[in-house]
RNA sequence: GGGAGCAUAGCUCAGUUGGUUUAGAGCAUCUGCCUUACAAGCAGAGGGUCCGCGGUUCGAACCCGUGUGCUCCCACCA
């Protein structure tokens, strides 16, 4: 079949996915193999996957497909996660925008049904986009974290920590988010530099006990606010009780503004006298120190918003407002009635709620909670004993500790509907228990309050998504559904987690302890941190900005490999990457080199004769006879030693996961090696046919490259594989051997000659010597007979007629010094040897201050007494390196003058 | 306020116990090539005060201190 000019992925890339897929090369089960587990990190059903997912998935696919061919069975697990709030703030505004429908109207069932509808839809939007990546998860063991067994999951570990008093209920301050009208966890809050104002409000001494004011004292005080619509709720003013200024007016009460409500005047040491006033306000129902210092001091609270962010009824004054309009209607009022003194610009953090970013609302509020600091114990052990090892580990070693060690009780109820819902059971007086049902909840009751039959209700609320997403290693097994199964017992611990550095708290801790609590064991051995993908400027990629590519376009533009290619090449482990479609074009210029090597080799395969009948070739290339010895040997057994370099490299790169490196690493021995240099060693003259032996070592290192690009680059690799020959055996599954240590001299030979050959045509091009020209080369040498098996190609390179040894040309002739080997280039027409010699003198130049420095060294008492043998050794060699090619040069630079 | 990381060519980055040269790669740039696999290519070249300063050392891009500039995480000062 004629293959097409330019490598089209279109025509491979499903073909082979639905290969790999009839042949359940992606299916794993449990046997006497070692096993090789990835859970992917499963992305939330919001949307379509971005260019952080993309990355994601390709360095688990790279780390599979590695392990798939080196003896392991591999298991990775796909699925999803219903990301409760994120995913119901999508659909409430689906439903909103799209069906004109208000959530408010739907029951709880009706909600689901819209919501199981969407999870379906991008579910399956991103199931899809994985597969197009070309991942080789095992489909039969995607798992969504509300299936049936998952659910169930969730409920008991639930269930079971309450029983162990490790979950408690209570009112607590939480952060509350005003647009979806849920708590939030901490780690949901994300804190913002935001240039806000200072507002600098009159509050009137009441005086209510009729104390005198004292002398000089105001009618007044000040104080600052960034927040002005929560003065409703204050319940008191607290000063420092070492601040003289306000000593005064211990007992007295303050009448809070436009309501006019008399509070009194409190002394804590919580006070800093230096800031704003040195006069604060307190308003326990909405902030977290005004509420510890309420608690402190027995002050009521006066909660003075409703769940929307809307003002209450407590708040006496526009009640039902938003908030932020609220503000700026109280600043303006008390402008009008003179009680505002200034206002000032002033930055400080706020935070907000990292799913519908608005601005999160200390709250008081009754939830859930799960005490930490039992976990913590173990998960930091883990980590600091290395027995889990975090890459990049200098980066986040610390961070992960300072988490765990100052770990906070974690809210785990959500006022959703999206999610598992909570097994707590009500009845009418608040009394309530936890349990699997409601018949096992009547149980409890009757056991715990003797109370029979009573009307029961189960708690609205729902779990975090994290509460179910830190089960995700052992639950996609059914490891808590049924404990001790084949799977779990086999799979568990997994190997390796590949995921974003910003869910280390959310996500990865929390994997960590539920492992230690439930499995008694780790969920993973490494820990490999992504960065953030960033656009080429450097910005995050979002919707607004339009700089966040569509993934099925990339990979119909450029295909999946050149996407994978593009998104590796920029990605040192953690660090951001700057995302530039620049580099999927390089990718898909990479594909196109592989194509035509490809066609390069059909050509020969069809000139030698081989593709039809296995003729064997009459004529061999001239590069390939030399007195009884095959020198087309030498390309071989050169590039069988690079080959042998690279993959040792490659194997040592990848099990370090500097996978980057790694395709850097496979991406020159692909283009320089193998085709600048080999194909072109081994290239017949036109007209002519390769050996049988060169072409069969052409093909076998075509494979041998293509195995090792594999896991970077499926598609193409597993294409070409099979364009070079027919097989039965896909190279997907291909077996890695041990790889021999290479011949250094072999590598160093190599190097010579592709200096010298590199040497000659720079002078070619500085010289204006046409390569048709042909030249005469002669090298002054000690080492003849190393020229042996390089004459061939060098000559065929750099299109000699003769080359001689050791015989000095006439004059005229080109001088350049290669190593230690001074080489005279003769040719047919008029050289101007001015350019020549300017070269030399740079080479002089250099040579002399190398020497110069490496003399220092040497005239150095202290260096030749301290250094170490081998060191000073080694600067005597350099010296007298350098002193022979200066005096080679010198010689050459006479002979032109 | 506390902590972490980073700063090397125009850009993105390597540089793994301090000594293989006066520091490397890819991309970009420049020069010459429509050479029969590939112009999405070939051949070649140029390009750096290793952020500043000080120190340790025979020797520093690398270790220490300090300054500057970025980035991120954590934290309850209105």
């Amino acid at each position: 079949m004629e293959l097409s000019k330019n490598y089209i992925p279109a025509n491979t890339e499903d073909k082979w996915y639905k290969h790999w897929l009839e042949k359940n090369y992606f299916i794993s089960n449990p046997d006497e193999r070692p096993s090789y587990t990835v859970v992917i990190p499963p992305p939330n059903v919001t949307g379509v996957l971005h260019m952080g997912h993309t990355l994601n998935e390709t360095v688990q696919d790279i780390l599979i497909r590695k392990a798939r061919m080196s003896g392991f069975n591999t298991c990775w697990v796909p699925g999803s996660d219903h990301a409760s709030i994120a995913t119901e703030a999508k659909v409430v505004d689906m439903l909103k925008h799209e069906k004109g429908i208000d959530k408010n109207n739907l029951s709880r069932e009706e909600f689901l049904k819209y919501a199981f509808e969407w999870k379906e839809k991008y579910g399956n939007i991103i199931y899809s986009q994985i597969a197009k990546l070309g991942c080789s998860v095992d489909w039969s063991r995607t798992t969504f974290t509300m299936d049936d067994h998952y659910y169930k999951a969730v409920i008991k570990v639930f269930i079971d920590l309450y029983n162990k008093g490790l979950i408690y209920r209570g009112a607590r301050m939480i952060n509350w988010d005003p647009a979806a009208k849920t708590a939030l966890s901490d780690e949901e809050v994300e804190h913002k530099d935001v240039t806000g104002k200072l507002y600098y409000i009159k509050y009137e001494i009441a005086s209510s006990n009729g104390s005198p004011n004292a002398p000089g004292a105001l009618n007044h005080i000040v104080i600052a606010t960034q927040r002005p619509e929560t003065i409703m709720g204050d319940t008191a003013v607290c000063a420092n009780p070492g601040d003289e200024r306000y000593a005064y007016l211990n007992g007295q009460s303050v009448l809070v503004p436009l309501i006019n409500k008399a509070v009194p005047v409190i002394f804590d040491d919580y006070v800093d006298k230096d800031f704003g006033t040195g006069i604060l306000k307190i308003t326990p129902a909405h902030d977290i120190n005004d509420y510890n210092i309420g608690l402190k001091h027995n002050l009521p609270v006066v909660d003075t918003l409703n769940s929307d962010g809307t003002m209450s009824e407590a708040a006496q004054i526009y009640v039902g407002e938003e908030r932020f309009a609220v503000r700026k209607k109280i600043v303006e009022e008390l402008r009008e009635k003179g009680l505002l003194v200034k206002e000032e610009e002033y930055t400080t953090r706020i935070g907000y709620s990292q799913r519908t970013n608005v601005v999160v609302e200390p709250k008081i509020s009754t939830q859930w909670f799960l005490r930490m600091k039992e976990f913590a114990q173990p998960a930091l052990k883990e980590v600091t004993s290395g027995n889990i090892s975090i890459h990049p580990g200098d980066k986040f070693n610390a961070t992960y500790k300072y988490w765990l060690e100052n770990v906070k009780d974690w809210c785990i109820s959500r006022q959703l509907w999206w999610g598992q819902q909570i097994p707590a059971w009500y009845d009418e007086e608040g009394k309530f228990v936890v349990a699997e049902n409601e018949a096992e909840a009547q149980k409890l009751f009757n056991d715990q309050y003797s109370i029979v039959n009573t009307r029961l209700k189960q708690d609205e609320d729902v779990f975090d998504t994290w509460f179910s997403a830190w089960l995700w290693p052992i639950e996609v097994f059914n490891g808590i559904t049924s404990p001790g199964n084949a799977d779990i017992k086999y799979y568990y611990p997994t190997s390796v987690l590949v995921t974003g550095q910003d869910i280390i708290f959310f996500w990865v801790a929390r994997m960590i302890m539920a492992g230690m609590e439930y499995m008694g064991e780790k969920p993973f051995s490494d820990v490999y941190f992504t960065g953030m993908v960033r656009d080429k400027m450097g910005r995050k990629m979002s919707k607004q900005l339009g700089n966040s590519p569509d993934l099925l376009e990339l990979i119909k533009e450029y295909g999946a490999d050149a996407v994978r290619f593009g998104i590796m090449i920029s990605s040192p482990a953690g660090n951001d990457l700057l995302f530039d479609e620049s580099s999927l074009e390089q990718g898909k210029h990479f594909n196109n080199k592989l194509w035509n090597a490809l066609k390069l080799i059909k050509m020969w395969a069809a000139k030698t004769g081989q593709d039809d009948n296995g003729h064997s070739l009459e004529e061999t290339s001239r590069a390939n006879t030399k007195s009884g010895t095959t020198t087309g040997s030498f390309a071989i057994a050169w590039f069988q030693n690079r080959l042998n370099e690279v993959q040792l490299e490659v194997e040592k790169l990848i099990k370090e996961f500097r996978l980057s490196e790694g395709l850097k690493t496979i991406y020159s021995l692909i283009w320089d090696d193998y085709c600048s240099w080999l194909l072109e060693w081994i290239k017949p003259e036109y007209g002519k046919s390769v050996s049988k032996e060169v072409y069969d070592a052409a093909v076998y290192f075509f494979e041998e490259i293509l195995q090792i690009l594999h896991p970077y680059m499926p598609f193409i690799t597993e294409e070409i594989y099979h364009q070079l020959k027919d097989r039965d055996d896909d190279l997907i599954v291909k077996q890695f051997e041990e790889t021999p240590l290479p011949n250094e001299e072999m590598l160093q030979l190599g190097s010579k000659l592709k200096d010298i050959i590199t040497s000659i045509r720079d002078a070619r091009n500085k010289n204006n010597i046409k390569p048709k020209e042909t030249l005469r080369l002669y090298i002054e040498t000690t080492e003849v007979s190393s020229y042996d098996s390089l004459q061939q190609i060098l000559s065929k390179q750099i299109n000699a007629e003769s080359i001689k040894f050791n015989t000095t040309p006439a004059d005229g002739a080109i001088t350049i010094v290669v190593g230690k080997e001074k080489l005279f280039i003769e040719t047919n027409i008029e050289i101007d040897l001015k350019s020549q010699k300017e070269k030399l003198l740079k080479d002089l130049d250099y040579l002399k201050g190398f020497l110069n420095t490496v003399d220092k060294k040497l005239s150095n008492d202290k260096f030749v007494q301290n250094a170490k043998p081998e060191v000073i050794e080694l600067e005597r060699k350099k010296k007298s390196d350098a002193q022979e090619k200066i005096t080679m040069i010198e010689q050459s630079l006479l002979a032109i003058n």
